[in-house]
DNA sequence: TCCTTTGCAGTACAGTTGTACTGTGTACGG
DNA sequence: CCGTACACAGTACAACTGTACTGCAAAGGA
């Protein structure tokens, strides 16, 4: 074999700057000679490790899920251990909270990702779909948990909760990124809603008093 | 004047096949030859009526709304009157839902246009924002009614509420819309959430779920 | 009557897109 | 030493985009 190049490192590299593209500039402005612009290299290559911009768009949304995930086990990992269900909780809503520059991306990109899947049938079987269900999994866990430790009432229902969990996360950070309200706003929102489910339930919050934590 | 034509009307007739063509394929596939086409009538036209495409986006925008608008009267109109809080917020999630084509493209639509909003600013001012706000606002004094005739508790924070219930809404609409849960499951949650709330926010876990004490 | 304004058609044009093509240096296997 | 597979460059091309243009029938006011 003559030259070698690791291509899984190159791939890399040219999916990252389209995520990178997409959530700077929405991922209609994402073409393969814009990729490539970006990326710093010439547009046959982006062609070379991608043959389709469809399975540039395929890679990017892996990488962009990869990257989420990696961030997200960095923000456990820095927890106090044993992480308590609460604290999993509020660490999901402010990771997934676009208040900085990687996560405005990861939501401007994965709506962008998500109205694509809503016409691309193609794309709704893609890891996508599968994250969102996974990520439901994870926060059930984390419910069932802190109904095991008693923190939290046992009568509640960790699988509808959990789903109500991830929409509202998507609602909140949604009206975030089109200017509704500010990050902060939405924080104390999904602040307000944990309270209420750790307290019982009972929706004590009169007033704009925020929870004490 | 000579020949004259009724100009809004017109401007309607194109609006409303850019929104049905937006619904179908989604709003990447709205272009002003592909409009023209849906409505049946000439490229020029459509630029006669909207000079640029950036207006006639927003003039989608603002139809599809009123439409929504239009949606959202008659189903309140066709409930007994006078409307009860609870029924008018299950009225909201009803409509809201992607259940038929015309939430489905509203929900599509919807979806494509907030990410546009995201990266245009120009359409971040739009009644877009505005409608969404205006939403919160009637559901916040649909539970503001519901705690005056004692249906829903006083303690509960009626703004919070209906952040989180429209939040809520659009993210189970998003999941429904790329597959992830079916309408028949997102209304489950949606109702168990409402369930929650009117019976004084205790999680009790109603439905088919069994206490596995 | 003429003629100006309106509604509309068709087409042209410059730009961007995804994809396919030809060419080129270079490192290794023979 | 040589040729072949690889990594890459550059360019060509057809399709599509938004916008601008010229042309033309008709309807009402002069």
């Amino acid at each position: 074999m003559p030259r070698t190049v690791d291509h899984e490192q190159r791939r890399t590299q040219i999916a990252d700057a389209a995520v990178r593209l997409a959530g700077r500039e929405g991922l209609h402005a994402v073409s393969m000679r814009a990729v490539a612009a970006e990326a710093g290299i010439s547009l046959h290559l982006v062609q070379y490790y991608f043959g389709t911009k469809a399975e540039l768009i395929h890679a990017g949304l892996r990488h962009l899920e990869r990257q989420s995930n990696e961030r997200w086990a960095a923000r456990l990992a820095a927890l106090p251990q044993p992480v308590s269900a609460r604290a999993y909780l509020e660490a999901f809503f402010e990771e997934a909270l676009p208040t900085d520059d990687v996560s405005r991306t990861f939501h401007l990109v994965g709506a962008s990702y998500a109205v694509l899947a809503m016409t691309d049938p193609d794309l709704a079987d893609l890891p996508f779909v599968a994250g969102l269900s996974h990520l439901e999994k994870h926060l059930d866990d984390a419910l069932r948990r802190g109904q095991a430790d008693g923190s939290l009432p046992a009568g509640l229902d960790p699988a509808h909760q959990a789903s109500v969990l991830v929409a509202l996360n998507h609602g909140i950070g949604t009206t975030v990124m089109i200017g509704q309200r500010t990050a902060e706003e939405a924080r104390t929102v999904l602040q307000r809603h944990l309270a209420a489910l750790f307290d019982g339930g009972t929706p004590h919050a009169s007033g704009h008093d925020s929870p004490a934590d």
